[in-house]
Order: C-alpha cells, then sequence, then structure tokens
DNA sequence: CTCGTCCATCGACAGATGTCAATGGATCTG
DNA sequence: CAGATCCATTGACATCTGTCGATGGACGAG
C-alpha cells in the first residue's frame, strides 16, 4: 500500500465485466487478472497494423462511418479479410457494426478508446 | 481532406520512425502505413494479460522498477517466459532494462505509455 | 422472379506466439 | 576456487493468427 504508482495505473473493472472505469483510474496496487485480461483482449485487436489502419480510416470517415467495400481497397486486402478484422474489432468493443440494407456500417467507441487511453495514462497530459 | 476526423486521431511520427509524436497528433486523416506499423506493434506488446500484469506490477512497485525474480511468482509463470514477456516489452519500448549486479531491473517508459494513450484519445479527457 | 452486389462464414495453410525444461553465462558469497 | 543465485538463450511443441479462395445468404434493381 505504498501511496501512489509512478505511472500506468491502469483501470479497475468498479462494477463487474467490461471496462466501466473510465473515471477511477485506480491509481495503485497491481491490475486484478481479470483487468488485465479485459485489457489485453483490446489492445490485442489493436496489435495488427491492417486494424489500426481500419479504425482510423472508419474514424476519419465523412459521417464516422465506414462500409467494407470502402476498406478493401485502401488496405489491399481481400473482402473476407477485412470482414474478419472488423469483427475482431467490434468483438473487442472497439467498434460497432449496423446493418443498413445490403451495406454493413462500422464505427469507433470513442469512449472505448477514451478507457483505454485512460489505462495508459492518467490523464494523459 | 475533408476537415476534421470525429476521433482517434493516432499519432503521426512527424520524424521518421518510432513515436516522436507526443505533440502532434494529426487530427486529420487516415494514418500512414508507417504509423499503423508502429503502433500496432506497441499495442501487440500490451496485447497478452501477462504482459499488462508485468507492466502494472513494475509500476506500482516501491521505486517504479522489479527485476524477474520479483515478478515469476506473482504471474504463477516460469522464468524463461516470464524473461521472454519482458524482452518483448523492452523491444517494443514500453520498458526499459538495467542490469545492476545480478539482478535485472525492468522500468515502464511513461512517455511511450502516454503517446500511446494520446494516439487514442485526443486529450484523452 | 432473376440477376448482381455486399458481406459473413468455411476450410485451408503458412507463420507467429506463449509456454516449458534444459543449458550456460555472470555475478555475488564463503 | 567452489557453490549458489539471477537471468537469457535455446529447442521443442501446441495453439493462435492473418490471409486467401470458394461458397452462400440477404438485399436491391430490372
Amino acid at each position: 500500500m505504498s501511496s501512489m504508482a509512478t505511472t500506468l495505473p491502469l483501470l479497475e473493472p468498479t462494477g463487474s465485466s467490461a471496462l466501466a472505469a473510465c473515471c477511477s483510474p485506480v491509481t495503485g496496487g497491481v491490475v486484478s487478472d481479470e483487468t488485465a485480461t479485459t485489457l489485453a483482449r483490446m489492445f490485442k485487436a489493436l496489435g495488427d497494423p491492417t486494424r489500426v489502419k481500419l479504425l482510423s480510416m472508419i474514424a476519419a470517415a465523412e459521417d464516422g462511418e465506414a462500409c467494407i467495400c470502402d476498406m478493401t481497397e485502401p488496405v489491399g486486402l481481400s473482402q473476407p479479410t477485412v470482414s474478419h478484422h472488423m469483427k475482431l474489432l467490434v468483438e473487442a468493443g472497439l467498434a460497432t457494426r449496423e446493418q443498413r440494407g445490403r451495406w454493413a456500417y462500422y464505427r469507433v467507441v470513442p469512449e472505448v478508446l477514451r478507457s483505454l487511453a485512460g489505462a495508459l495514462a492518467p490523464t494523459a497530459g
């Protein structure tokens, strides 16, 4: 119970699952196994260049959304592969999927990105 | 060249390599291939529960440092495995290693963590 | 109804990853 | 010097991961 960690407090899932901790940066002890697993799952989703690029493309898109057909060509990969990457991002909670007509529109989830950022740096500034 | 991305600007390696971009959050277009690769490499290092825990343990330690022998028991893995994980964290630039006598002391690199956080959220709050 | 478009799933496969036991190099202690 | 401790590297192995081509479902246009 020293007092204060130098950095990287990492968020604490105050409630139960997921990252409901956008505001309770624990500031102290070692992260729990459950939290480590949750964080790792999300970071792993970001651990591929293609997915980083996909996410940034969506965020930079006109209305903050994009369909698969808009992304295959820019990343230079097959449609199934892009679908696969997007599925991982959605499962990790970093993006959402909405089917509209023939198209599937994907969006980023800013709150989750912020929580993740908060887990890396106390106030990030 | 719309104007401004809704979120997730992701940092831009202003200079050449690594993340020298703690202050130029691009705010605009899609991240470059190089940047995506750089970011992904670091996120990938965080994409394992054990490494997240190791990092948080080091950050929470007395003097902000820890040796392998302090970490093997808490994470419940063999010494070679912990060494392996720490090597990955160091290679990713998230931690540093310093040999003192028989012990190897590891520390986190706050600036890198902050840059990474900044890549996820503009001002993180 | 029929055709074309958008997309997810399946099956396959090479390569990366996490883990361990065994080994050996450094470095303190006696 | 001899023994013990801390740690990295090696070799091995099962599993996960990224990628593709092929397939089929859902939807819109004619």
